[in-house]
DNA sequence: TGAGTGAAATAGGTAATACTTTTAGGTGAG
DNA sequence: CTCACCTAAAAGTATTACCTATTTCACTCA
């Protein structure tokens, strides 16, 4: 198998509420239930996303310990997972330094979360779109070639009830079902590097409207766009699936004013 | 700051031969310098991304020490560190579980370098070429936009050596100064999530030469697009650099055969 | 049958301790 | 005065032992 395969599981795909887990706090029952290595990590790895631990920074174990008052083991679980997002090396006799931020894993769902959290969120939102700008023709494409007959059926569906609901300007609706066709698209796209990235373009396209930065009626042309993609891979038409992805994104190039 | 920012930082840009930590293997003077850790997480991690452990599949602390022979503290070590990449989740009273694919942290360099070594590498190429497609055009939309002025110089530089090279047809070379252009290109996009990507960048194109997937001698349009995308990132002229880089990677398209 | 209940399994967490590596500083020879 | 070597301290790495909290599963009793 040297092409990505047909995603053809059996997995529900009407699902627009999938378990997003993938960019989501982890919900928990009771406050407490989270375990104090999460709880550290969370504040920690906020911390250094938002720049408050500059690059270079060095912290011990023992302050670590000291200050947020558990145990040397969970400090150390806590070093270890931030060391996995390359947000720290930890060095004998000199202790744990906060790396250079372009040695970060920023692709690690955590850490999108966290900066997002942050005062630099701005930033993150807009390598975010600019990513989408690049990845979903593609994956519109990709979709076109190798998507399954549910997801085709199914995305038409979804561009059918955007135009539903962008005419009846049920702005809420419209989001969820925006953003079920977005994700759709990647997930139906076989490569799963495109549908790893579901979680971060849902919270884009969230924050964009809750922003305002939506107009109120959709515009007929991004409609169209919809429509024309899901059309075109439902033919099997993946350079028409791409153009139009691109159709469609180009409101959002514009918003971020990079455009030609 | 609401948009990325010129990446004008006074950092060498003259390194083609840059550290990439990112995806190189720890690279250590002896051999057993790794540290327990890291030898059993990359056990591990391997066994998990070629699917050895499949997804579901259950592991116990107990058994992982007794395995491994090592402390309690090394494998809860291991396990977080694959915990954060979402290759398993672990619960009390049940276990550590292999995590479905879906879930796993794809852009982890880690994980990108143990799906290379698995037999499942040509799957991992082919996403990885997927994304190359996607991103490296408007990455160099990016330059042609934020780029510093050292790499645009840098860029027409190693465009010129490139053309060189290729007559010369001293194929090593002519890798080394192709991965040098298109490394820079990320780096210059002034989006950090671009950049991250440099490090597989690289590797798909180091792979590609030694397989022999590239001709002996690169195509003269192949040199002519590398001097486009270099001039109109130079005249700071996105648009073109954009199109172009899809002209590069039109061949690239061709042999994985994503091609209208 | 089905709800409660208790025991077992397993990760989470604490604590004390010894080992190893790395760095800084000092000392002495040339 | 400089350089090489030695030593000591700092800090992460690793081990062991033990206790706690959850979750599951099987068993019992209504």
């Amino acid at each position: 198998m040297t092409t990505p395969q047909a995603n053809d599981d059996g997995a529900p795909v009407l699902d627009a509420a999938v378990d997003d887990a993938r960019l989501a706090p982890p919900s928990s029952a009771s406050p407490d239930a989270v375990g104090l290595h999460r709880r550290m990590l969370d504040s920690i790895g906020e911390a250094i996303a938002s720049g408050r631990y500059a690059p270079g920074h060095r912290l011990t174990l023992e302050e670590l310990q000291r200050e947020h008052g558990v145990s040397r083991t969970v400090a150390r679980d806590t070093m270890r997972a931030l060391e996995t997002m390359n947000l720290v090396t930890s060095r004998r006799r000199v202790g744990i330094v906060v790396q250079e931020a372009a040695k970060w894993n920023v692709y690690d769902p955590q850490l999108v979360r966290w900066r997002l959290a942050s005062e630099r969120r701005d930033e993150q939102y807009a390598s975010l779109t600019e990513l989408r700008i690049a990845v979903e023709p593609v994956a519109a494409a990709g979709a076109a070639r190798r998507g399954s007959g549910d997801q085709r059926m199914e995305l038409l569906r979804l561009a059918a009830e955007l135009e539903r609901l962008g005419a009846a300007g049920d702005l809420e609706a419209f989001l969820a079902a925006d953003i079920a066709f977005h994700r759709l698209i990647l997930r139906s796209s076989g490569n799963e590097m495109f549908a790893a990235l579901d979680g971060m373009v849902s919270e884009v396209l969230t924050s964009r409207t809750r922003q305002g930065l939506m107009p109120f009626h959709p515009r007929n042309e991004a409609l169209d766009a919809h429509r024309h993609v899901a059309e075109a891979i439902g033919d099997g038409d993946a350079a028409r699936a791409e153009s139009s992805m691109r159709d469609v994104l180009q409101e959002v190039r514009t918003a971020l004013r990079l455009n030609p």
